[in-house]
DNA sequence: CCTACCGATCGGTAGG
DNA sequence: CCTACCGATCGGTAGG
C-alpha cells in the first residue's frame, strides 16, 4: 500500500526519503541520466555518500528507487561519475587559463581563480565529491580520478616553480609550497559563503596577499 | 550459530566485521569505554561515521555487538566523545602555548607547531573526527563542539592582528588570513606522511616561509 | 521506468 | 558484558 507523498521537495528543506516526488508534467525525458548525477552530487555534499541512500537520489528527481538501476549498474559507478565530471570539469577551465600566456604571477591569479570558481561556483558538488569521497571509490576508479587530480596539480608546478626562482614567492621546498596553497583554497568550500561575507575578489587578493611577495624579489631574503 | 573468527585484527588489515576478537589473556577490564573511543576514532578516520558500524567498533576491542550499548547509549554519543576529547585536547595542548609569552612570530610558530601535533601526531584521529564528521552531531552537540572550535580559533586572532600591524604578514582582511593559514595547515591530513616525505619541522619551516615576511616591516609594501 | 521483492546489515534492546 | 533478537533500511534484482 502506497502513501503518496503530500508535499513535493522543495529543495532544501528535509530530506525526501522512500518515496519519489510524483509531478509527471515536469518530467523531461530528455537526460535523466543527469539528473541523477547532479541530484546525487547534491545529496552526497550534503550527507555524504554512505548517508545518502540510492533511494533518496531516485527521489529526488522523482523516480522509484529501483529506476536509478536503470541508468546505474551501482551506487559506487554513480559516485564514480559524480567525480569524474568534477574533475574533467575542473581541468577544462584550467587549460583555459593555460591557453593565455602571462607572466607567472598573473596565470598564478588565474589558476587561483580558476580553482575557486570550480569549488565555490555553480557545479560545486563535484568537487566536493572529489576531495572528500574517494575512499569509497574501488582501487581502479580511485586510480583514474588520483590521475586526472595528477594532471590537474601538476600544471600548477612550474608556474609556482618560476614565482620561487624570481623571489615571488618564499620557499625552500615548491612541492610543500604547492600542497599549503591547495590547502588554503580547498579549505573554503568549509567555510565560504558569498551570500554573507566576502566576495570571490576579495578571496583571491587575500590569497595573493598572503602568498606572493609584490615588490621586486632584490628586497626580498 | 557462532563461527570463532580465525584471525585478531592486525591492526590496519582489513575491516573486522561482525565478530569480536576473543583473546581473554588481554581483556583489561580497566577502562573499555577510553578503548571504544579510540577504535572508533580510528575506524571513523578510516571509513567514515556513516561507514563504521557499531559492530566494527565493538569488534575493534574484542567486544559483542549489543555490548557497545552499556557504554554508550548511542552511536551519536560515541562519536560525540570522540570530538570533544579531540578539541579538548587541542586546546589544552594550545594553552600551554599561549602561557609562555613571546614575540607574535614566536608564538605563532608554536601555534603552528601545536596544531600540527594535534592534526599528524598520534591521537589525530580524534582531531579527524572534529574536522570531517560534525554533519552527523545532532545540533546541540554540534554546538558545543563549534563553541570549542571557536574559542581554539580565537587564540589566533590577536596574534595574527599583531603580525598584520608590524608588516610580518601581508594581508588587508586579517580574518581571510587566518581562515586561509587554517586551510593550509587542516588540509596536511590529507597528504602529509612523516614515513616517506618531509619532516614536521620542514613542515613548519614552510609555513613560515610561506606567509611571514622575515625582513624589517619598512622594506615591505 | 514501475512493482514487488530479496538477503544482508543496520542501530539498538531485553533479559540475564 | 553476552545471547538472542527486533524493526527498519540498505543496495540491488526480476519481470513486466
Amino acid at each position: 500500500m502506497y502513501v503518496i507523498p503530500t508535499e513535493p521537495d522543495p529543495s532544501g528543506a528535509k530530506r525526501p526519503r522512500g518515496r519519489p516526488r510524483k509531478t509527471p508534467e515536469e518530467r523531461n525525458d530528455g537526460n535523466r541520466r543527469q539528473d541523477l548525477v547532479m541530484a546525487a552530487a547534491k545529496l552526497f555534499r550534503r550527507h555524504g555518500f554512505n548517508g545518502t541512500s540510492t533511494r533518496d537520489i531516485a527521489c529526488a528527481v522523482g523516480m522509484h528507487s529501483g529506476s536509478l538501476f536503470c541508468h546505474f549498474k551501482s551506487k559506487d559507478a554513480l559516485l564514480y561519475e559524480v567525480m569524474q565530471k568534477g574533475m574533467r570539469s575542473a581541468l577544462a577551465r584550467q587549460t583555459i587559463v593555460l591557453l593565455s600566456e602571462h607572466d607567472a604571477a598573473t596565470t598564478l591569479r588565474q589558476l587561483i581563480r580558476s580553482h575557486f570558481d570550480t569549488l565555490l561556483g555553480p557545479n560545486s558538488d563535484f568537487m566536493h565529491a572529489v576531495l572528500y569521497e574517494s575512499r569509497s571509490l574501488n582501487t581502479q576508479q580511485r586510480n583514474v580520478i588520483a590521475k586526472l587530480q595528477g594532471d590537474y596539480k601538476e600544471a600548477w608546478t612550474p608556474v609556482l616553480q618560476e614565482l620561487c626562482l624570481t623571489g615571488y614567492l618564499q620557499v625552500e621546498v615548491p612541492v610543500l609550497a604547492r600542497l599549503l596553497i591547495f590547502g588554503a583554497l580547498n579549505w573554503s568550500v568549509q567555510w565560504f559563503d558569498a551570500k554573507k561575507g566576502h566576495s570571490r575578489d576579495e578571496l583571491i587578493d587575500a590569497v595573493i596577499a598572503l602568498v606572493i611577495r609584490k615588490r621586486s624579489p632584490a628586497l626580498q631574503k
